[in-house]
DNA sequence: AGCACGCCGACT
DNA sequence: GTCGGCGTGCTC
């Protein structure tokens, strides 16, 4: 028997098969998709059996080592998946595979982490041996019990176990156990809207369909995918569900397990790797039914997969940025079509590429636009920040201290966010807001400190920094930003009574720090929850009926084609937050940017309205979802080696690709990083049959060449 | 990724 | 003369 190996080495030169003869040994067990060790030049490699033969073209073949697992690892349709994601990405297959397995499977970084056991005793049949009194007891307590742990019976006395151990009359028995523990279900699935209920039965679970569910914010997304999947388990099917790390709390998981109990493995950062692969094999062997994780969950080995569906489909964190770098949206459009079943993507706010897709049919659109309570959406207000920071030097505006005020005295509590994506990356005008923006690209300019110049990493243009602000003519210019503790020591100023709760990635992260703030704040212990980002998503609670964005433009500055798309999200997000249950809830928006239509719209809560518009643009522009982009990334250790190989490659791209707009080489958003140089090339198209096979062999081109790092992106969440 | 092979510079 | 620099190529 030979086999085919794919070794666990990340590197294009060795990406591929490599044949090995089976011992006779060792034959019963091998199998496509298990792990093996192998012989590989000098080194022992691990690696993963993909083919099974008869024999070899290659003679002199070396032999398999051993079987490290008899289970199989990946099974058939996760080695086709592998495969097709190879293609798509242009990574190795190897990374592709290693993508889809938790920390303990892969060969690299193993920690040494092992199965958990118990240690079990039973009873041998031949007994007939003179025991004394603490050995007859122990011996009794099998008559009811075949099998007893042995910490049970330690209890009774550690010498007489050793002994009848010893003699034989005790045998021991290994079970493995799970690190985890779950709850028992409740079945307590919740009465549903007419609307919820529209959406399950337009629904078809027998079709391999795209569906994008628009739900506004408290519309009731959850207990739609929580009815979904449950009519999926009645149909004896398996369903993954995919959420943002961020909004994976243990709320979230804690209402799954409500339902469906052991049925459900959650696969989250706050497990330990341990606990992550006692997860993993739950599913693999068919014992859990139901995934739930962020976008590496989208490779969970079930079988007989009947629904997946992925929540907050908007959110940029389904698009991993180190290779192999899929997309878990399109990773579950391909399980989708093999496994004949439905995916779907729900949000408030969806991406303009998949609410196009819907406009063109091609995905199918699923409606809420009320909310579960029956109440409106929240008011939004706007506060022109040009006016505020005249009358006063806070970053908290009158009318929102004013507003906040009044719900504290109501007893209500209050979230302020603190907008702080691409944080002091760029230069602002300190008294009108005012950022630098690129003549030719249209995003914000960024901030080079070693030159002191202002540069845009998509065409490359740049220009000097300039105190005296151009809109308004002040000398204002500065590019600093404010922090939490900042606004946090503000609020102690102003409302000196108020229970302030400062909720960031730092005072986060600590292991259940996360849980125990929200709880802390659901139990009304604080009266104002401050935070960045992470009180923006999936969080509910019901006394909450005020909240604050303090400031709304930084991320509108991000410099980013869809820094629009992006503030548009985050503030119906944070707005989505006020006002759930039976109280009404209102929103208080601080910006300098009152007439941008990221924020107007954002007023109106019109999701479409900002479509139609930011599609305008995105169409004059060449953006997505109008055109596909690819970024490449050109770094070297060599400044000059880099920028003369960044312009050959576009050259070469330029004189081989007829259907695509090549922009740049420009410096890349961190041009210079360890030591090392980075430029990057956007490629823009909308049909360019040749350019995976171009850029595969450009790849090829360099990969020998250890002066010169080429990094291929398609379709990235960011550049 | 390792590791050997191999072809040029500066030293006991 | 040789020790060792790292560019190149191979691993079933």
């Amino acid at each position: 028997m030979v086999v085919g190996v794919l070794v666990e080495l990340a590197n294009k030169s060795v990406d591929r098969i490599f044949d090995y003869n089976v011992d006779d040994s060792i034959k019963d067990d091998i199998k496509v998709g298990i792990r093996v060790e192998v012989p590989f030049g000098r080194q022992t490699l691990e690696g993963f059996v993909l083919e099974i033969k008869n024999s070899s073209e290659v003679k002199d073949l070396k032999s398999v080592i051993r079987i490290i697992d008899k289970d199989i690892i990946l099974n058939k349709e996760l080695i086709d998946l592998g495969k097709k994601i190879k293609a798509n990405t242009l990574s190795t297959l190897i990374s592709c595979y290693q993508a889809m397995l938790p920390r303990a499977l892969k060969a690299k970084k193993k920690t040494n982490i092992t199965k958990k056991y118990d240690i079990y005793y039973k009873l041998n049949d031949s007994n007939d041996y003179k025991f004394n009194k603490t050995q007859q007891e122990i011996i009794n307590m099998f008559k009811n019990k075949p099998l007893i742990k042995r910490d049970e019976l330690l209890k009774i006395s550690s010498s007489s176990l050793k002994t009848l151990i010893n003699k034989n009359i005790l045998i021991e028995e290994k079970k493995e156990h799970y690190r985890l523990e779950y709850g028992t279900k409740t079945d307590n699935i919740k009465k549903l809207t007419t609307l919820q209920q529209r959406v399950i039965e337009e629904v078809n679970l027998n079709s391999s369909n795209t569906y994008l569910l628009h739900g506004v914010t408290g519309s009731g997304k959850t207990e739609v995918y929580i009815k979904l999947i449950s009519n999926i388990l009645k149909n004896s099917k398996t369903a993954i569900i995919l959420v943002p790390e961020i909004s994976l709390t243990p709320q979230m998981i804690n209402r799954f397990r409500e339902v469906f109990g052991s049925n459900i493995a959650a696969i989250h950062s706050a497990l330990s790797e341990g606990e992550k692969y006692d997860e993993w094999r739950r599913i693999n062997r068919g014992e859990a039914k139901i995934v739930i994780g962020a976008r590496s969950a989208v490779f969970a080995p079930l079988t007989n997969l009947g629904i997946i569906i992925i929540d907050e489909e908007h959110s940029d964190s389904y698009k991993q940025d180190t290779n192999p770098k899929y997309n878990a949206k399109d990773v579950a459009i391909i399980r989708g079509k093999t496994n004949n079943c439905p995916v779907v993507m729900g949000s408030a706010t969806p991406s303009l590429e998949s609410f196009a897709r819907a406009q063109k049919k091609v995905y199918k659109l699923l409606s809420m636009n009320e909310r579960i309570n029956g109440k409106k959406l929240p008011e939004i207000k706007l506060i022109d920040m040009n006016n505020e920071v005249k009358k006063s030097n806070s970053h908290i505006s009158l009318p929102l201290l004013d507003a906040i005020n009044k719900t504290l005295d109501n007893n209500n509590q209050v979230i302020l966010l603190l907008n702080r994506r691409g944080y002091s990356s760029f230069v602002t005008c300190k008294n009108c807001g005012y950022a630098f923006k690129c003549p030719n690209c249209d995003i914000t300019l960024t901030y080079h400190k070693t030159s002191n110049t202002l540069r845009c990493h998509y065409c490359g243009y740049g220009t000097k920094v300039y105190k005296e602000c151009p809109e308004c003519h002040e000398a204002s210019v500065n590019n600093l930003g404010v922090g939490t503790e900042k606004i946090e020591e503000e609020l102690h100023k102003l409302i000196p009574y108020a229970k302030v709760l400062r909720m960031d990635f730092d005072t986060t992260s600590r292991k259940g720090m996360h849980e125990k703030m929200i709880t802390a704040f659901k139990n009304h212990e604080y009266d104002i929850l401050l935070g960045t980002q992470i009180v923006a998503k999936g969080l509910d609670f019901e006394n909450v009926t005020l909240v604050g964005v303090i400031n709304a433009d930084t991320s509108l500055n991000i410099p980013d084609f869809r820094s629009s798309e992006n503030t548009f999200s985050l503030l119906a997000q944070v707005s989505g937050r006020s006002g759930r249950s039976n109280k009404n809830g209102s929103v208080i928006i601080q910006t300098f940017n009152k007439d941008h239509y990221a924020i107007n719209y954002t007023k109106t809560h019109d999701y479409i309205g900002f479509y139609n518009y930011e599609m305008q643009i995105r169409k004059k522009l060449k953006y997505p979802p109008y055109f596909y982009i690819c970024y490449l990334k050109i770094s070297s250790k060599n400044y000059d080696i880099a920028s003369v190989e960044a312009n050959k490659i576009k050259k070469s791209l330029e004189r081989n690709l007829k259907n695509t707009i090549i922009l740049g080489p420009s410096p890349a958003n961190i041009f210079k990083m360890n030591n090392i140089y980075r430029y990057g090339i956007i490629l823009k198209y909308k049909k360019e049959d040749n350019l995976y096979n171009l850029l595969n062999m450009l790849y090829e081109h360099y990969r020998t060449n250890n002066k010169i790092t080429i990094d291929i992106d398609f379709n990235p969440s960011h550049f």
